[in-house]
DNA sequence: TGTACATCAGTGAACGCGCGTTCACTGATGTAC
DNA sequence: TGTACATCAGTGAACGCGCGTTCACTGATGTAC
């Protein structure tokens, strides 16, 4: 059994690669063709319902890969933020590292996002709020640990998430320089996000304790 | 000379609308044909290129559209703030009204500024920018006249864009229940950047004092 | 180990379809005198 | 106002193309005994 299984698991991955290769700044996943996917994976047209029903069902796997690699960038960044550091900073860098060595998942997350599949969206809306809720989770420790906790952490993620994936986005078309722009824009963005929910956090607490002046 | 070109207008309008008509949440301008188009307008294939030159055209001229109602919005937003009323309040009701009444013109906007066409891209991006640089003005005026200046108004005014465009997204696929309470949501996450502009405006101005302890 | 049969990934021919674009045309509108 | 000519928005036939999908097939791999 080992042979045939390995031979088709090998197949059915030069089939995303291929898609992923058409995948770029002008070729969106609906753009590309069971053919033109095939004949780029060196197989005949035909081949391609051994490993997929129709075109869409490659791009979920696709999608999930992205959302593998999401984690991956999470994972990452807490490491380099353990060892120290602006947790802002070292989660910005990381980021911008993430899309220079993952655009083509990247893009694709982003594109569908607001794409024309509603499976697409849902999917992708999913492997986001993932990660939103997974961020949340951190500022809610980091804002405990240092005894400046942050009003409505989940609010707080999603707003900075939001930031960086749309910022992110165009640092995709962008040169090196406007690169390093970019991510500075996004760092001050996202202090003003948390500068602001611990501030809010604060009048939060005086409201809560009216009976101490 | 009148006849001919207000007939001509009257095709080319029809033509234009027959695209929004097709644009929905599953189909996107990419996937809509220049016959498709021609026969809902009740015109021959032919007949479009009278009008348009290729399909990009038509789709750059429904960008300009969906521009020209953007600044419509805002325009109505700054009027009813004047009369009264929390402006982050204010502001982001008209913009769900604008969302319900316009929804064809923005999703146009939302899916093109990922799209595939570049020029498309830089149109959107140019119409967002516009919008972004208004927005720090008033960002900017308010802050002065409330004697609470606002740190990076520009700044602030980009990640203020971000999160209302992008969660406003959300609400295209939306019940009126989820509307309301994505309303919220982009409520509190705006007022989080505001007093985090306004927080990070008062350290720096310490900053700027340190003689004056 | 050898044999007979089953499975199944990959194939090539063929299909019908809608597409964008060309072309030479028609006939109403516009213009010059 | 009337006439002769020019303009040009809209047309229908025709083209070649790449597409997704079907089908019956081949032959290597796997399995039962």
């Amino acid at each position: 059994m080992a042979v045939r299984a390995e031979q088709k698991q090998k197949t059915r991955r030069s089939l995303m690669d291929a898609a992923l290769r058409q995948l770029s700044a002008d070729r969106g996943f609906s753009n590309l063709s069971l053919r033109e996917v095939a004949r780029e994976a060196g197989i005949a047209p035909t081949s391609f319902y051994r490993h997929f029903t129709e075109m869409d069902e490659l791009g979920l796997a696709l999608v999930d890969e992205a959302g593998v690699t999401l984690r991956q960038l999470m994972r990452q960044a807490r490491k380099r933020i353990e060892k120290g550091g602006s947790a802002v900073t070292t989660s910005v860098d990381t980021f911008m590292e993430y899309l220079a060595s993952n655009a083509t998942h990247f893009r694709l997350l982003l594109r569908e996002r607001t794409g024309l599949s509603h499976q697409f969206r849902t999917a992708i809306k999913a492997e986001i709020n993932h990660f939103v809720i997974e961020l949340a989770e951190d500022l809610r420790r980091i804002g405990d640990d240092k005894q400046r906790p942050l009003d409505e952490p989940e609010l707080l993620a999603e707003a900075m998430v939001t930031i960086v994936f749309t910022l992110g986005a165009e640092a995709l078309d962008a040169s090196p320089k406007e690169r390093s722009a970019l991510a500075d824009r996004i760092k001050k963005e996202l202090r003003m996000l948390i500068y602001g929910a611990e501030a809010m956090s604060r009048i939060q607490r005086e409201r809560n304790k009216p009976s101490s002046p």
